[in-house]
DNA sequence: AAAAATAATTGTAAAAATGACAATTAATAA
DNA sequence: TTATTAATTGTCATTTTTACAATTATTTTT
């Protein structure tokens, strides 16, 4: 590109712009001249659950800088959307997936992030159903399953980001019916007890954890069993999808203490 | 300013710091070059307890847009500062207080938030203790505290912001000894209780309240008393600042279901 | 000096939730 | 038929919570 163009694109239309709202109807245009103007991006923690271990969603970079290292993935907040609605695309992009559960996380500012340009990101983590996800993954990010205790290095601040994140998952499992999104339509008690062990990285006592699970309401018990795993067989439970949306923001035991902290 | 001095200062500033980077060591520097940059700002919702009410501090804006509406105590951040500092920054201006209490709480970052231009603003909220401030406070910035029920109109989306705040106040509130932050360094029972009976626009039970916060071992009997507000007076309590410290992420179920959701 | 007034402080019993413990059951494989 | 495997289920002691009102310390009034 040459200068004359770069003139064009980044000086003279900007300029022309602010000149257009300088008119007397805004006396105050010139208000935020002096401001800096930085990158906005978005970055997805994203967790899955595989039945066995809960793992974490990475994509290995092809493009410069720290190519071929391993990210979250992310990217630039557009002209025309907000920040959810750029975690949307992204999560779209990289899993196929929509209508998955995604919070925002916390924002990341400190001035020296990415060594190109100041740019800020917006962190976001989605819980999702590995199973759904199998069905239409794209390999064109490289994109891999992670177990939480074998994370490689990451970019940037973003092992920081998925501390963060699985530290935020702990304590709104810990509170509400969170977990519940990895999981798929159908499942087993013995299945979401795996999940709670994983999470909290302890083992809980089945009877109370059914207890307590139980009380809760929310499980409605099928009357197919999963022989997968037992000759017995275990009975498949489906969420209760109106009393988990009303009662979400309620307060459930699950783990009294997700810290451990005496 | 003239047009070469916006030239100067807009274009060609940032072009040679792009040349430099674009030495054959970087040679991803023309990366981001696509990318819009937007302005980013930090508000503060700013909540203080005088003894019967848990108030807002507001400012009247001084200068255009929405000249003499009320608004958060807010700034863009600049070059060299992360958000967090950018947050502190603020605060300090506007209360004189340092060391206060303060937490990012979200991202606000629709695209049209602010007439002028884009501009993503990360939100803060502080608890002060409001006895401290009213020794510091500046009247230069208009700033006024309103109850939390009667809060004017709003610039933006902070009523939004404020909302948010709000409840997330509540919710942490319900499980972690953050409302004491609200409170002098000595108070009495029935001034803390006072204070949860506002937050939860609710009244409970003073035996079980003591019980419960007694139970806890944050507090430090004095061997004063107040008696400012009766004839027997009420002892002086003060918070064991290491005991809190050390346990302050640890649930302490306060309120059993802050949202009253049955 | 006694009585009244005011707000702070304190106790107890029933109900609910939790934590700690192991035997029974359903199905398949031997 | 028996052995095997994993799922399911129950009880009791302890802790926590909830519901409820009498007593105490001090000042003001009589």
């Amino acid at each position: 590109m040459s200068f004359l163009q770069l003139f064009f694109k980044i000086i003279f239309i900007p300029y022309v712009y602010a000149a257009n709202r300088s008119t007397p109807k805004r006396p105050y245009m010139n208000k935020y001249q002096k401001q800096t103007r930085l990158l906005a991006a978005v970055d997805c923690i994203v967790f899955g659950f595989d039945g066995q271990k809960l793992k974490l969603l990475l994509i290995q970079r092809g493009f410069e800088p720290e190519k071929n290292k391993w990210s979250l993935m992310g990217g630039f907040i557009r002209p025309t959307e907000g920040a959810d609605e750029a975690a949307v695309r992204i999560l779209k992009i990289l899993t196929g997936l929509e209508g998955v559960y995604l919070e925002q996380l916390h924002t990341f500012a400190e001035p020296v992030r990415d060594p190109i340009e100041r740019t800020i990101s917006i962190a976001y983590f989605a819980l999702i159903d590995t199973h759904q996800y199998e069905k239409q993954i794209s390999d064109e990010y490289h994109a891999e399953w992670f177990p939480l205790e074998s994370i490689p290095d990451l970019i940037f601040d973003h092992k920081r980001m998925v501390a963060m994140a699985k530290e935020k998952l702990r304590y709104k499992a810990a509170l509400h019916p969170i977990l519940f999104e990895l999981l798929p339509p159908k499942f087993t008690l013995p299945l979401l007890l795996n999940l709670f062990e994983d999470v909290y990285e302890a083992s809980f006592d089945k009877r109370n954890f059914t207890r307590k699970i139980m009380s809760t309401g929310l499980l409605l018990k099928q009357k197919e069993k999963d022989k997968g795993s037992s000759k017995k067989g275990a009975f498949y439970y489906k969420l209760d999808k109106k009393h988990y949306k009303k009662n979400f923001n309620k307060f459930i035991h699950f783990i009294r203490n997700p810290n451990g902290i005496s």
